[in-house]
DNA sequence: TCAAAAGTGTTCCGCTTACACCCATGC
DNA sequence: GCATGGGTGTAAGCGGAACACTTTTGA
């Protein structure tokens, strides 16, 4: 008779506002650990791992279709209490106005990545590499576009880069690197309405970022 | 009353030698895909997904200690023919001598990477992702000195890089990289009867390059 | 007219790349 | 003495980093 071991998933939601990034919590409303705040995330059903997580994500907090990456699974014979149980952790990027909608205002909130409250099981643990994955990863690929709305401005392009990679980045430089790969268009439109000169919005071309991703492409930022 | 899921682990096992990259497989003694290869790996018991990874290298291959680092967790519904069954998959660095020494010659042998059997299960797709893991990690860790015995050649080690990454390297310009970063050390030892100019030997100083980690370090072949 | 952010080029340096010949050993 | 790989330096080009001022808008 074999040992048994329940398989769950959990998410790291990361958004970005204006005071840096975000990440989505859910409050427990159930024991272990019921009034603490968790990762979006449950027990896996008849169905693939990755269909867990986006069921679980849309279930929890109404987020669908969003950008998800599986991060590392953690299997500790005690993270759990009530059993040994091996979850497997993702990460999601999105942009905070798609879960404000969504959400029925209920259980689920977002917190500034450094303010976090003390978590359920080992998620701050999950937290942490999930934080250190998106640094990384941003640095090769343009995932970090999923965090902006469709149509951006150049600077609020590198006011994602800095809060991600956690560091100043040159203007001039940030603004030539970023448009020499030519995967940003530009729409031809300006911000409305802004006390100073309005900045061009920019949107992200999935067509001609795959073009170039085939012909072999490392630099970022 | 839950869905009942089990988990299992599989190890990419990779090695070196004179003709290229290797790669460990069993033989299954037991159906499913019973006489198939297969990956090393098993059910997790009453302990940690890497204890489990550890435990059925050890069990399966008699390797011990190796380098092993998480790599997917695989979970389609219909991956395993008996029952739903979540793997977390693993690869694994080892000198191909470790290997032979170890095992009962029995049931387990190395196969070149680009001629390998039919697997059992969905052991192809985590075999592929496991070599593209480790063509893109060789190039900004110091992972591969794990395939390499303890003193080896400089031309042992661009040998290694070429394998790994695919392509050929500049003998003058690797040399100049891979010493300029000095994590290398030289042994002050030679070659012994070779029919030719002996080449020195060097080994790989972990504690060097821990430092130069902290430093923050990126740069590779 | 003022405040606030948008937008724009050049220089310097270091890394990457390309490239060819002499050396030491075993047989 | 011959075959085999070991070992070495330089020049050119490119990409990354540093750096300051003018422009446009709303109030």
């Amino acid at each position: 008779m074999r040992h048994k071991i329940a398989v769950t998933v959990d998410c790291a939601v990361f958004g970005l506002d204006q005071d840096g990034l975000k990440i989505l919590l859910i409050k427990r409303g159930i024991a272990p650990f019921k009034g603490r705040w968790a990762l979006p995330g449950g027990f896996v059903r008849r169905e693939s791992v990755e269909e867990a997580a986006r069921r679980e994500l849309k279930e929890e907090t109404g987020l669908d279709g969003v950008f998800l990456e599986q991060l590392y699974t953690f299997g500790s014979v005690d993270r759990d209490p009530r059993q040994h149980t091996v979850t497997v952790a993702w990460y999601a990027l999105t942009h905070i106005a798609a879960v404000q909608a969504a959400t029925d205002a209920s259980s689920a909130a977002w917190f500034a990545e450094d303010e976090l409250p003390k978590l359920a099981f080992d998620h701050q643990a999950i937290f942490d590499v999930a934080r250190e994955r998106l640094r990384g990863k941003v640095r090769y690929r343009p995932i970090g576009f999923e965090l902006l709305p469709k149509r951006f401005t150049l600077t609020e392009l590198q006011r994602l880069y800095e809060v991600v990679l956690g560091r100043d980045l040159d203007k001039r430089n940030f603004r030539k690197k970023v448009l020499a790969m030519d995967f940003l268009v530009d729409t031809g439109e300006l911000e409305r309405n802004v006390p100073r000169r309005p900045a061009r919005l920019y949107r992200f071309d999935r067509r001609k970022y795959r073009a170039l991703e085939r012909g072999g492409f490392e630099m970022w930022v």
